[in-house]
DNA sequence: GGCAAGTAGTGAGGTTGCCTCAATATGATG
DNA sequence: CATCATATTGAGGCAACCTCACTACTTGCC
């Protein structure tokens, strides 16, 4: 049957398959939540940016320029990889490195000015086809929504 | 999986990194998927069986025996990796390949016993690792929460 | 029946994003 | 100064995908 094999379509590691009979809690909510990754990450194509390069340049824009290592930990990925994604970015003109001033060892990451720019616009973009998908819930059950996934938070 | 090392955390495509400060209905929703998805990984790792492969166990225990071919496409993957995932399943027997009767180009996988009762095992006690994380929700914030999800993925 | 065209599975080889280990450079400390 | 710790990176590996090409088989058509 569709046989998509032009178009990988990248459903992603938390992809519930057809899993679409569910009962419990916890595998509707991962149901939905693979629905909504993917439609963000069709947002994201345009950009020619992989998520986990996305991932890093939220950091920055978060946290402000940081040692690669302190990117690696905010990414909780291995400060080799960081490195890499590093590497990604600058080659893209998204991402600066500098050497840091206090420790010669230790390089500084920053975002550059398109770097920013793209990043706003990315978030501008995914967000609104993220939201839309809550558009069907009323106003009360967003609120519901809302308070439940605090809840669960902490 | 190579589980054997000190700190992989897999945090998955989905993890939102530190973005714990956001305040949007997707990125709250995502970061909760993401911690539910890190729990139920740990709860899956004695068995040594990636998520990969347990997907495509689901999927043979929901729907019986099936082709190769059929199998890549629940699981929306190339043929190709079908045939992978179904060495690794083979290899741990965990699932059985036959010929087809009826089409002797094709494989038939199918559970084997063995593979049946792990994976009830599996879903077990990942199932209760991820209904653990709902413990401090109300029976009614429950229910709404069962609601809105219904609502969310027509 | 005979044969071109299509389909099922898989070998070969590539990509991505992560990993560990070791090397190099620098910093900190007794 | 000697030693040990820390920051980044080169080298190389692995898992889970992919495409392309091949073999074995089936189907459709004359």
């Amino acid at each position: 049957m569709t046989e998509d094999r032009d178009r990988p379509a990248r459903p992603g590691p938390g992809w519930a398959g057809d899993a679409g009979g569910d009962e419990t809690l916890s595998e509707a909510f991962r149901s939905v939540a693979g629905r909504l990754r993917e439609t963000s990450q069709q947002a994201l194509a345009p950009w020619d940016i992989t998520p986990s390069q996305l991932r890093a340049m939220r950091v920055l824009a978060r946290h402000g320029v940081m040692r690669l290592s302190a990117l690696s930990d905010h990414l909780r990925i291995a400060a080799r990889s960081a490195t890499e994604v590093a590497d990604a970015l600058e080659a893209r003109g998204l991402v600066e490195r500098r050497p840091d001033p206090d420790d010669r060892r230790a390089t500084l990451v920053e975002l550059t000015g398109h770097g920013t720019s793209v990043l706003d616009a990315i978030r501008e973009v995914s967000a609104a086809a993220a939201e839309r998908a809550f558009d069907r819930l009323s106003q009360a059950d967003r609120a519901h929504l809302a308070r439940i996934l605090r809840k669960l938070r902490d």
